[in-house]
RNA sequence: UACCCGGUGGUGUAAUUGGCAACACAGAAGGUUUUGGUCCUUCUAUUCCAGGUUCGAGUCCUGGCCGGGUAGCCA
């Protein structure tokens, strides 16, 4: 193991950027960008790419830049540039200074594109969004070249001028390279540059009414910045020729665009579209709902930043498509919190617990270890009286083979407390078992016997006199099938959204430590699984949201006997 | 039926660049355990196919097959 962590393979990416370290490409230098539009929130899928970009500036002693690529003000606001930057610095990456926004570099890009009118390489065109798809040809067909193609560069410097000036409709004209009809990447097509959109941006506010398409501005973008190494996903490998073709015409500082492969995971969906639909369809309750694969939803259902990063690193970076199972996911996420989360006792399904043996009105104080994995946590003492409560499964009147918990005549162990035996089954009118008595082995305080027998199992089990009442928020897959984009015919992704995604428990006790805890901190349940504190809570009315369950093989088991 | 990219266990990735196919996850079995957690041990492959080069091919060459991307005035 020690062998396989010292060997530190590198991924296509970090192999380029190697090799161009070592032979002085850049001069040495490693600048990444991590370039989001501001129309969405983020997703697991973009942390892949920010650890990357950001993993590899600093793993090199370069930077990375972050940039809003904000050509486009019909579709962006304000709301998403703030949540983007806070979900990178919650991620644990840092832009220092280089907060960039592409808009703030309209004036060198309109004189560039001027550059390329004068130089014949662009010019003005008159056709239709409609004509233009039907001018540019098919996938198998060339296009056919614009009646506007031929302009003299005064005219084509006039009308640009006067596009920018607002003499002219949104959609009435464009600025399209000049490149070739017939080529067979459609990209190259002459690409539209700019097009009229008398629109208000978030930033620039009037200023401008036209705005660049993204192949124009993206490498003025990255050119301007100095960038060495453009990260961006498989999608844009078409697009890499225009890129290149822009920055080569116009001779500026060329960095390099490298693609790879998206992240796609298992029971969710990945793309900002899909997200949207989510949020305004009201299947979830906005960006940041626990079941969301955003970086929000994530952090608000008690995922760490360690752990989004640990996953990022271990499912790698590649060229071709795949799909990681959730479960690697669901790994490295208790990894560490098994670390980092400070154990503590939660019933979720209250059985009150009568000790009959143990005296009314007693109160001891249980030494209980706060992190078995991190003794610097220290302990803390437990309240334990004569009436408690467990956890309802675990109880069983007529347990089956494999049951190791609680049952009529059973001896078990309270976690830290003492050996108890039921000897009372109390059920109300339906024969729903509401209460259970118990009696008490004085001797076994803390949790051993002296005379050293053995019990099969261990309860958690908070005291009734002390608990504090919760609401706990249990979570499962948003879809029931691995691959939610796998649908019949006139369906959508939202055919196999789960009905049960979440399961909301009231009435859940708790031990009284987790009085003052604090909006998204992070626990431990012991034997039930993760839980952070939901922002909505306080002291009056607490909540727990469910971040993943430990693993559970005792479930497994039950599966096993149902099937 | 155009162009570009890609195919390694169930899943995600490695393979010192032509030299014993390795790691992790998942699954199965067992051990330890005051969490049925953690931890420890063990078990699972015609490297898409067919040729070729070579002492030797996951890696190089040729041909096929399969998958993904591309016809926004989105990014």
């Amino acid at each position: 193991m020690s062998n396989g962590e010292s060997v530190e393979r590198l991924d296509f990416i970090r192999q380029i950027v190697t090799e161009d370290c070592a032979s002085g490409k850049w001069d040495g230098r490693v600048v990444t960008r991590f370039p989001p539009e501001p129309n969405g929130y983020l997703h697991i899928g973009h942390a892949k790419s920010i650890c990357l970009n950001f993993g590899i500036a600093a793993e090199f002693g370069g930077r990375c830049h972050l940039r809003f690529d904000d050509t486009n003000p019909t579709k962006e606001e304000e709301e998403y540039v703030e949540s983007i930057q806070n979900n990178v610095r919650w991620l644990g990456w840092d832009w220092g200074e280089h907060l960039y926004f592409g808009s703030d570099y309209f004036e060198p890009m309109y004189q560039w594109a001027v550059q390329l009118i004068k130089a014949g390489k662009a010019y003005v065109c008159d056709l239709t969004a409609e004509q233009t798809r039907q001018y540019r040809g098919t996938l198998t067909q060339p296009g056919r070249e614009s009646p506007y193609r031929h302009r003299t560069v005064e005219e084509n410097l006039d009308l640009f001028e006067r596009m920018r000036a607002g003499e002219f409709p949104d959609g009435s004209r464009t600025l399209r390279a000049k490149i070739d009809m017939a080529h067979p990447n459609l990209n190259m097509r002459d690409p539209v540059m700019y097009r009229i959109l008398h629109a208000s941006h978030h930033r620039t506010g009037d200023a401008w009414c036209i705005y660049p398409m993204y192949d124009w501005a993206h490498g003025l973008e990255d050119s301007i910045e100095s960038i060495t190494h453009s990260i961006c996903t498989l999608e844009f490998e078409n697009h890499r020729p225009l890129y290149d073709w822009f920055l080569d015409q116009l001779g500026v500082y060329h960095p390099q665009q490298i693609e790879f492969a998206r992240l796609n995971l298992t029971y969710t969906v990945m793309s900002k579209r899909k997200l949207l639909r989510l949020v305004q369809d009201g299947h979830v309750n906005g960006w940041d709902d626990p079941r969301m694969p955003t970086i929000s939803g994530m952090r608000r259902r008690g995922y760490s930043p360690a752990a989004i990063r640990e996953f990022c690193r271990v499912i790698g970076v590649n060229k071709f498509n795949s799909t990681v199972d959730f479960q690697l996911l669901e790994h490295c996420l208790r990894q560490d919190l098994n670390k980092t989360s400070p154990r503590v006792m939660a019933v979720l399904r209250p059985l009150k617990v009568v000790i009959d043996n143990y005296p009314d009105g007693q109160v001891e104080y249980m030494n209980a270890i706060n992190n078995p994995e991190e003794e610097s946590a220290g302990t803390r003492q437990a309240p334990f009286s004569k009436v408690l409560y467990i956890e309802q499964e675990d109880f069983m009147e007529d347990p089956p083979k494999k049951f190791f918990r609680m049952a009529p005549g059973r001896e078990v162990r309270l976690r830290y407390a003492y050996f108890v035996t039921c000897t009372e089954v109390i059920k109300d009118a339906d024969g729903n078992i509401i209460e259970l008595h118990c009696t008490y082995d004085p001797a076994t305080r803390g949790g051993d016997a002296p005379d050293g027998r053995k019990v099969k199992a261990t309860l958690h089990w908070v005291s009734a006199a002390h608990a504090l009442d919760a609401e706990v928020r249990l979570y499962d897959h948003l879809f029931t099938q691995a691959n939610p984009e796998d649908v019949e015919e006139g369906q959508d992704f939202t055919a196999h959204l789960n009905p049960n995604s979440l399961e909301a428990l009231t009435g859940c006790k708790v031990e009284p430590s987790l009085r003052d805890a604090e909006p998204l901190s992070r626990y431990q349940f012991e034997r039930l699984g993760y839980f952070c504190v939901d922002p909505d809570s306080s002291s009056r009315r607490m909540i727990f949201n469910r971040t993943v369950t430990l693993r559970d093989t005792w479930a497994k088991e039950q599966q096993k006997q149902n099937s």
